[in-house]
DNA sequence: CTGTTAGCGCCTTCAG
DNA sequence: CTGAAGGCGCTAACAG
């Protein structure tokens, strides 16, 4: 059927495990054996099986990509998207093979079973975004260090678990800064996302940074990174402040509906930079995240830690912008 | 390291053969022997293997969710992400492993590369979402036969292959049909989708099929599912049309938008339901299509494929809705 | 630098 | 109904 590296190493007048050695770059193979068996391989049009090679070598290469999906209200699943396309694109570029599990999938799952879960799918790697303090089984899975991990938006480095995240205080500072910049703005109601979230503690730090220094009247309420939610603190709260600042696009959407509804007008920053803000009509500032570059970084850090690396925290770069319609759909 | 089916056998004091017959569940096994077998498993904690169990049997269970992102311009990626969901939860539940490619993946390779590709990958089944005419060696390597296929969207049934799809041409007549209920629209302005396209076509059918039925006069366009083409038409036509009907939501948002900023006021239709179009701002018909459902119902007539059933037309229902703001953050 | 030889963990005839 | 034996295609010591 499928030909094999028997037939290769037939075909170039060599041993199997000289052309295992080329396939795999191995130091030690002449210049011309090596020529004779790449020669073979085009040829013959051999492909590896990585079946084979998976259980020869126990590297399958395989990780997988887990994901909070719809937990939280999401509306529209933009940034899983945007994780799920960068991790990938890359992982195709690195050699990894990537599959998608949700947390729905492992979320009544004991440690044991999590463990059983990924080792009968041969998974080594796990990339995981948005985890929370809840979720104790599967950070549990991180810890024991069975499976070299990057946490997305979560802190945990350990020798086999690396965290990739963007400076969520000093964005949160820097775009409410903008936000307010030349403004008179003092009273503000800031949305924050979840109580004991990880990166909603970062972000009010950064807010409440910009407060002290500014002399602002903050009044900080728990949106849970919920639309609805901040349609409805909005409601009851906006009307004696003077801007809203919310720790994430989507609640800043909820708020901008109620101020409508209200009819009353508040200027509204976000976070994230999801486009999906280009569709709630007004102009707005945002912090701009690049989901589909951090979700790659997780993948070449993950690539990194698999041969042989030690964990490490990265920060990468994030952009403010104001977003217009016309952004979007240009 | 991990325990083995010889572990097992050991434990359940039979052989390893016996234990794989229970694994698979072979029939010729005593009730007996399967229940020390089982104990033996839970006991254990067994996993069984699958990259072993792939490389002795020949079968995988691999499929590739083959999805083409971001070609048109899709500004938010709403509805590869529901297939995504809808595809992995089920390929759980039927056993089945699903890796996720794009379009832009394999998008340069001829048609040996993509063979070796997906071979490489042991794949042996492809669900395809968005195949066009265009893309002639993805058609080809459906055709091929080496691998059992769903195409979503797309028509070629064969041997190897099944088609999944709602009517379009009868959803289209219906929501245009009660779109127009009760009103006295007749100048209509039509976007269609891309010219040659397999949805699209149908779409057109039954929107010509109505006009027909209902005297309608009807200037068909082709927004090529661009919000930006479509925003475009709608300047260029609606001053002298009732009403715009669009082959999809997006091009809806684009024409709504168009007709705002045109300060005018025509009632829009779109197709598709997806929940991007609550932000949109006003209210509207619209398709419906279950994204998530279509996607599972793809997985297991894969499933039945690769169990040796031959290619089907399968035509899945949908509804009509109108969706206004409130339903989507309530 | 190249070839020989064991397995990896499981499936699958084929005897018993 | 059960067990023994021979691979699947490849890797990885170990000799040569």
């Amino acid at each position: 059927m499928s030909v094999s590296i028997r037939d290769v190493a037939k075909q170039a007048g060599v041993a199997i495990s000289t052309v295992s050695k080329v396939l795999n770059h191995y130091p030690n193979v002449s210049e011309e054996t090596k020529g004779k068996v790449n020669a073979a391989i085009a040829e013959l049009g051999f492909v590896p099986n990585t079946i084979a090679s998976a259980l020869s070598s126990k590297r399958t290469g395989r990780t997988a990509l887990v994901l909070d999906v719809n937990r939280h209200v999401q509306t529209v699943d933009e940034i899983p998207m945007q994780y799920i396309i960068g991790a990938i694109n890359k992982a195709k570029e690195v050699g990894m093979d990537i599959i998608t599990v949700f947390f729905t999938m492992v979320a009544e799952m004991n440690f044991d079973e999590m463990v059983r879960y990924f080792q009968s799918q041969s998974i080594e790697g796990l990339i995981i975004c948005g985890l929370s303090k809840d979720d104790i089984m599967l950070r549990k899975l991180v810890e024991c260090g069975k499976f070299k991990s990057v946490l997305i938006d979560a802190p945990g480095v350990s020798e086999s678990t690396s965290c990739i995240h963007i400076d969520n205080a000093r964005a949160q500072y820097e775009v409410a800064k903008k936000f307010l910049d030349g403004k008179t703005y003092k009273k503000i109601l800031y949305l924050s996302g979840k109580k004991n979230g990880y990166v909603s503690e970062e972000r009010l730090n950064g807010m409440n940074r910009l407060a002290q220094e500014q002399g602002l009247d903050v009044l900080v309420r728990t949106g849970n990174f919920s639309e609805l939610a901040a349609r409805k603190l909005t409601m009851q709260y906006a009307g004696s402040k003077d801007a809203i600042i919310c720790a994430s696009d989507l609640m800043a959407i909820g708020a901008m509906k109620a101020l409508i509804d209200m009819d009353i007008y508040r200027p509204v920053c976000g976070f994230d930079g999801v486009s999906l803000m280009g569709y709630a009509g007004k102009q707005m500032h945002t912090v701009k995240q690049d989901f589909q570059k951090i979700a790659a970084s997780a993948v070449e850090e993950l690539s990194r830690l698999m041969q042989g690396g030690s964990g490490q925290d990265i920060v990468t770069p994030h952009k403010l912008i104001r977003i217009k319609y016309l952004d979007v759909i240009s």
